[in-house]
Formats: C-alpha cells, structure tokens, sequence
DNA sequence: GCAAAAGTGTTGTCCTTACACCCATGC
DNA sequence: GCATGGGTGTAAGGACAACACTTTTGC
C-alpha cells in the first residue's frame, strides 16, 4: 500500500554529503569480548586471561580487544582470539551488545560478546599472553569489569542453543562413545539424563555412524565409538512450526 | 584449579591509567536500528522512515538514530522511538550488531538492531517525523543502506521467539477471539494452521480467560471472546531439558 | 569374583496430527 | 435459506519418562 505513497519533499532537504553527516556523530570506543567454552575431563570450562589493569589487579576477564577502525566486530573477535590463543577455525556467535557507561574505569567502552565452544584438546594455545588459562565454569566468581555478567548470559545462550543444534559434536574426539557424548551433555546443561533414554533419543536422530570400534584402557567394560554424520545432519535440518511456549 | 595460580607479574607491568588507554582507542560511530513489527488487518507490517539521504532517495529505512555518548545502546532505541514515533512502553529486543565497513555511505557506522512487536492500534503514531509509515512487510523490495539484511535476520528472530514465548498477546485487543489469535500466528509464521489443533493447544496451555463475551458486528456466527492470564503464564514458565534438533 | 560401566526394552502418558460435521449469526 | 466462520471429538502415531537386569572388561 505505503510503495504508492508521493515523495514528499517538502518537509526538508535531504542531505547530499553523508559523509559530513557522519563526521558529525559522537565517536565510541568498541571491543569484543569472546567467551570461549570448552570441554575436559567432564567438565565445562572458560578460556579467561588475567586483567593487564592495575584497577583490576589479579581479576581474570574474558579475551577482549578494541575493534579496529575498519574491522567487522566479527572479525575482530575472531582476530582477538587467533592473537591471543592462536585458536583459529573456531566458529563464534555474537550474543549481545554491554553498553552500560560506567562498565571500563577507562571511560565509556561499547562492547559486543562472541561465545564458542570447542574441543580443548582439538586446540592447541599458542602464545599465552598475559596468563590465558582455562577455567572450570563452576568456580568462577568474580571477574574484571563486568564479565561475569557476560559470561552468564553467554552460558545461558550456550544452553539453550546445545538444546537445538547438535554443537556437542565438535567438542569430542573425531570418535566418541555415548558416555562421553552424554558426559558433555550434562556438563553443559547441569543436569543429570538418563542413559537409557540419552542413547535411544541419539540413536533414533540417526546422526551416528558405528565405527564398529571400541574403547580401550578402560578400567571397564570398553563401549562403543561411534561418529557424528554432520552431512545426514544437515539435509535434514529440523523445520518446525509448533508452538511450544 | 586456577583459582590457586600465583600471581605472575613480571610479564608485563599493570596497565595503571585505564583512562590513558582507552583514550589510545579508534573511536567508531554507533547506532541503532529499530525493527519494529505491528499487525493489523490479518497482516504482518512493520514501521519504515523514508531516508532523509540523496543516496537513498526515496527509499525506505528502519527507525534508526546515532547512540548518544553516554548512552547505553538500548536506552537509544527507547528514545529512537520515542522520538520518531512517540512510542513508548515498549519491549525492545536487542539481536544483533551489523558493521560492514561500508555499510553507511558517510563513512563507517555500526550499528546495533533492535526489534518489537506491537498492537498497531495499541500505540498511536504521534509525530510523522519524515514520513514513518507501516509497510506490509511482504511487499518490502529495496531498502536503504543494509535494513533489508537487518529486517530479515529481525523477522527470523521474531519468527523463532513467538514459537517459545507468547509474544503475540500483546497485539491482539484486550479481548481477542481464537480465530485473531491463530491469525496472528500465520501471519507471523506465514503458515496455515489447523483451527482445531491450535484451539486444543491454546486452551490445554490454559492461559486463556473466558469473558463469556462474544464478538459483535461479525458477519457469521460470533466467536468467544478471551483475556490472556499474564499471571498464569509467568508462574509456568518453561523449564525444559528436552533434547531437540 | 568383584567393581564399574555398557548395553538393552517395555509401558504408560502425553503431545501432535489429521480429519468432518453441526451450529449460530447476518444478510 | 445461504454464506460464513465458530465450535467440537476421535483415533493413530510419535516422543518422552520412568524404570532393572544382564554383559563385558580390568584388576
């Protein structure tokens, strides 16, 4: 209806230079911030690094840079990352934007917050700058800046998003057992499952190759490998159109 | 296990003057960008401003403005609103930045969108600041600067949320019939669903309040009028550990 | 043989889907 | 009386939750 409407040109003069028009806009300091989730030993971790500020004196804060003046936020995460870890081929997701003005004692810093989750023993650190170090998720309490906050939020995105996307899949070795695979489970949603139902509910998605291989040096009776078929896994990429609230 | 690392210093000494350092940052131009979805009439519309660029001459654009310096980016677009629309009372949901170096054609901008969905009716537009109108949103061609790409991935996130939540009560008037409930959810989720099985699931949720009143001035048989129970729903929220992909 | 974890099946319940007929109203 | 949409029920299938015993291995 509205693709009918008359120019109307009266109201004002529209502007011919955008670029002085953008020259007059208030200028931001813009990070990142990425929160790295990993898995080990049954256990949820975080990549963080010791605080480099004397405010924050032997705090540990999440990987963070500034954005350069002509780098995709995105970019610059993954940048931040690659620099501080040498962590590459990791696939990022922004959460949301921190904005409050008084979150960096050095003044009004805007910044956009990455997650991933990843294989530890898949990822080699390099370069461990300024004490970059993993840490079980569970007890960490307080955080340079407002980081925990970040990570929490981030946390609650990692949850809810290993409920739709098989994700887990990266983070165990090429060839898994259910144990492990179940292991990750819980550890990142912090709940028990049943082993029973775990294995028919995987079993029945049909994701899973047989290797027709088994554990070894297991103080028990050894299980079998199986790995994720991620190409079945995309061509059947769930559509859904319940309601579901 | 972290938590008990000594403290190494001798690596670098202790940034004392955040200021100093922030102040060494790029400093880049932020703004936000409101998707704001209304319904009316059966359809799914969302509200557009002509571009006040000679670049963009006589396309359309989102409810956009620059982030003000001591402004968190959602209070901007609170006040984007506000402005252009005289909008408030409003929930606006943060989804994503979009930074392309040239995504403005005055130079670099980033951005940070935002999206709604309100009763049309609900919300009187005051003030028709450069002509913001609502748009069907199927008929939405060509926008200006990037807000095509930022309104589809903005519909996708709407599409996705009013699966989970019962965003939809808010558009709907106060009292509401079942047939203008499943019409909002087709619209938004532009599908066709079935009159009876949504019936069933809406009534089995039990968040519906019978007013025992009924339509007026229909053309056929009038349909139950009904309340949304905002209470019930809060108290029920979801807790759910399903796995589902 | 014992400890430890692997592996397995059934049942009941609930949710989802598909589907067809009568009812109340305006005109 | 007819057109329009309102209102209703059932049956089948699939998903999920709860639950206990046997098997295999290392030691």
């Amino acid at each position: 209806m509205n693709r009918s409407l008359p120019l109307i040109e009266e109201k004002g003069t529209l502007i011919q230079d955008a670029a002085e028009l953008v020259s007059s806009y208030p200028r931001t300091a813009l990070t990142v911030d990425c929160v790295i989730f990993g898995f080990e030993e049954n256990e949820l971790k975080v990549l963080l690094i010791r605080s480099d500020l004397q405010a924050y004196h032997g705090l540990w804060t999440l990987l963070g840079d500034v954005v350069h003046s002509n780098e995709e936020l995105g970019d610059a995460a993954y940048r931040v990352l690659r620099e501080r870890t040498g962590l590459k081929n990791i696939f990022l997701e922004e959460v949301q934007t921190f904005s409050t003005p008084d979150r960096h004692p050095g003044g009004r810093v805007v910044t956009a917050a990455y997650y991933s989750l990843i294989n530890i023993r898949h990822h080699q650190l390099r370069r461990l700058d300024n004490e970059v170090h993993w840490h079980n998720l569970k007890t960490i309490q307080q955080m340079g800046f407002d980081h925990k906050m970040i990570l929490d939020v981030c946390y609650q995105r990692l949850q809810r998003r290993i409920q739709e996307h098989p994700l887990g899949f990266n983070l165990l070795p090429d060839k898994f057992s259910l144990r492990e695979l179940q292991n990750l489970y819980e550890a990142i949603l912090d709940i028990k499952l049943d082993r029973r139902n775990f294995r028919k509910k995987f079993f029945s998605m049909d994701f899973l190759i047989d290797t027709e291989e088994y554990e070894v040096d297991v103080p028990h009776r050894p299980g079998k490998l199986y790995k994720f078929n991620f190409e079945k896994y995309q061509k059947n990429q769930k559509k859904w159109f319940g309601i579901d609230f």
